[in-house]
DNA sequence: CCTTGAATATACCGATCTGTCTATCTATAT
DNA sequence: ATATAGATAGACAGATCGGTATATTCAAGG
């Protein structure tokens, strides 16, 4: 199952459907940039619909230990880790090839709900949700669930506002309200 | 310019593409869908960009003067109009056929920000953000611009939220979070 | 050395895509 | 009644789509 030629291949994938969309992106444009044969690509996923899988579950695997790793990092102990969530965001944002959430973005391609790559959307913003519960718990405030549904909207807004309005300021302004919402 | 047959045209096209996507949804689709003929599309848009503009367009006139006056409708003199707001959100969702925020789906196809398609989103939410402020500098909070901001996030993260991940109770989470935002 | 399995290039399939062309029809207005 | 403008159906173009078939090459292991 696991192969260099189908590692460099998911890769290449989430890459160009990341940046170019999933029905925009062909496989011709897949196996060109990968420098791999259409055959072999087709011999690792039974169709573009598994590929998409693919590249969907590894983006969720390096964007929650990336995500979890930063909020560590960028951590302090005078502050409270559900504010330096939106550093954390602000930095993603700030990185070149930003292109927004990849998971809203397979939504918006993928809308039925039955369609499994919509419930691998789904999933992965179930696991952040968890996350950012978490971190809530652990914080001490009060509510930690609610506080933690808040956060979680904002950080959503932030991604929107940032991505689709182009707004370089939003994980800051969803910050700032952060702080309001936890008291 | 303005026609019975291109008017019925948009309608349809509005539909198609909201529901299935931009890409996912051919020209044969809409024409087939409008019962009309394939040169009648031709002869009123260049493109099947220049039709998505269009439909852009006019979805932006639509949502905004329901927007508006969902608000006025559900307002009651006890509550801030920004927390209203949230109402009409929870309307939105509610209706047959919610299919997120289009312009938001359109963002996710059409992600370079040169492309017309991609301005007519900004154009939109930006909109959309002047409103609330006028509602917030209306509804005598203190630094009216810094709660719309809030708002507007919490907004974005309400339509995502239920959209992307199903949740029928986005907009009463983000009532909720409203409420402590605006004090 | 030989076998086995994976990767290769390439041709090909049927379907669908956007967009064009043409020839016919229809309704309205002069 | 006739001229004009818009709508019609349908064929067609050229490209691209996802996916398959085949035959060849290559590298590693016994």
């Amino acid at each position: 199952m696991a192969s260099a030629k189908r590692d460099h291949l998911i890769d290449t994938a989430l890459d160009l459907f990341y940046q170019g969309g999933f029905h925009a992106v062909g496989i011709d444009r897949v196996i060109a940039q990968a420098g791999i044969a259409r055959m072999t690509l087709y011999n690792h996923f039974k169709s573009k619909d598994e590929l998409i899988l693919a590249t969907l579950q590894r983006r969720d695997e390096k964007f929650l230990s990336w995500f979890v790793a930063a909020i560590e990092r960028l951590s302090s102990p005078a502050e409270n880790q559900l504010l330096t969530v939106f550093d954390v965001l602000d930095e993603w944002f700030a990185a070149e090839g930003y292109a927004g959430c990849m998971f809203i973005n397979a939504a918006a391609e993928y809308s039925d709900p039955k369609n499994p790559i919509n419930v691998a959307t789904r999933k992965h913003k179930q696991l952040v949700l968890e996350h950012v519960q978490e971190i809530a718990r652990g914080s001490g405030v009060v509510d930690p669930d609610d506080v933690a549904d808040g956060i979680v909207l904002l950080m959503e807004g932030a991604i929107t506002t940032s991505f689709v309005c182009g707004d370089r300021h939003a994980a800051i302004k969803a910050k700032r309200a952060a702080r309001k919402l936890i008291g």
